[in-house]
DNA sequence: GTACAAAACGAACGATCGTGCTAAGACAAG
DNA sequence: CTTGTCTTAGCACGATCGTTCGTTTTGTAC
């Protein structure tokens, strides 16, 4: 048992530690996005930081302690990003597409510097076995579960057609985002986007409930008009 | 200006060079699709062919050739296991489908072991100016265009709807098996491919003419047998 | 002040990186 | 046989990798 002096004391002392992992952390999920989390180096991350080697080492004893580390820093800021403001709208199907949109957008605003983290780093580490792998790998499970749950949500209300198969629907929305993500980030053409979002929109009224079909209808009107305006013109040369 | 026999001498030492040059890229590709075009070592590559670093160093006289090296050997590969059997296919949605399907077999018996190479050397080098981005970003752009021209084709040839955005349906395509590569490498589940094959189908019939899409049906369920016959059961939990 | 613990540092470890330089071996031309 | 060219090897370079170790700095508790 520690004292309450002591305890306190820690408490500092960790916090004060802390500040500094955080900002290591921020940085190096950047360098990661870019580099991958293989090309991410400790010596190259200490100079960007003007800290030394050792020191930033310190913090988490090993590469591969720092790797997930970051892979956590990466999952903190998706969620802050996508997760948060899509989970602010009602469940069903507004939350779904909020959740499709936010994540188109945060690929759109380039968040990380190559693109969305978690598409590169299942892709560098898929063939990598190892702890890093299964965290990347359990992280990317969880969201697209969260996409399939939002489907039955959806279903649940009468949003979409019961008959529709949510693993399915839930496959194909990620793909078209992968896709775009690709695109995007290969070609640097923004048109990556409208086609991901024409195409999740087809995917979601092929299975909506003639009454939602309108609202879903309203939505999406409302919400190309920002993107496709500009684009819409120069596609039908 | 050379002369006769010394053309022909250069032409055997090339083919005696080419021979271990082919040996090379053939161990590099495979380790490249594993551990990445950066991630790929020159030292590690000479100890798996049991040479000697400068040796095999001196066919290339620096990394970046070889990595250009590597990526159009690689390009040979899915020429010869992709390109090549689809093309035996008459133009139109028979060898649209048919090129769709073999990039998922060729995923599906990983031909690479790291999954699709294009796709893993296109999100490792997608931020990373340079000429090896290039190469790849040329090759991926020379697919995709051909899956749309295969798409023009079946518009021509009555098969697709005209109405139908080639460019469009090309995206959607390639990003269901972008999914699939992505899902049953990360997730080792060959689902995967039914998952994309349900999606390519469906892409497809949207639009196909009244009198091919009874075609299209009898072609995807002889194809369909061989994959989905085990699964189906495993699905139905 | 002294005592103590956490945080950061400096220097060095052996290993490996990409890349030169030089020489030995293989083989054809004269 | 000599000569010249191409292939492969040997060796070393400076740099950087991840990691270890002992020390110094920093800040709080007494």
């Amino acid at each position: 048992m520690k004292a309450v002096s002591e305890i306190r004391k820690e408490q500092d002392r960790e916090a004060r530690g802390a500040k500094t992992r955080q900002d290591i952390l921020q940085a190096a999920v950047h360098v990661a996005s870019a580099e991958g989390l293989e090309g991410l180096t400790i010596g190259r991350l200490a100079d960007e930081l003007r800290m030394s080697k050792s020191g930033l080492f310190a913090h988490f004893g090993s590469k591969e302690e720092l790797q997930l580390a970051v892979v956590s820093k990466a999952r903190d800021i998706f969620v802050r990003e996508v997760v948060d403001p899509a989970f602010k709208r009602d469940r069903g199907l507004g939350r779904l597409l909020a959740m499709l949109d936010e994540w188109l957008a945060y690929v759109g605003r380039s968040v990380f510097r190559g693109g969305c983290f978690f598409m590169a780093s299942a892709i560098e580490f898929d063939s990598r076995p190892g702890k890093v792998r299964d965290l990347i790998a359990g992280l990317s499970r969880s969201w697209l579960d969260a996409l399939e749950t939002e489907a039955r949500y959806a279903q649940a209300l009468g949003q979409l057609d019961p008959h529709v198969d949510t693993a399915q629907l839930a496959f194909e929305l990620h793909a078209l985002v992968h896709g775009a993500n690709w695109y995007y980030n290969l070609f640097e053409d923004k048109r990556a986007f409208e086609r991901a979002r024409t195409g999740i929109l087809d995917r979601l009224r092929h299975g909506a409930t003639p009454g939602l079909l309108r609202l879903l209808g309203e939505k999406s009107a409302a919400r190309m008009k920002t993107i496709s305006k500009k684009t819409k013109r120069k596609e039908s040369r």
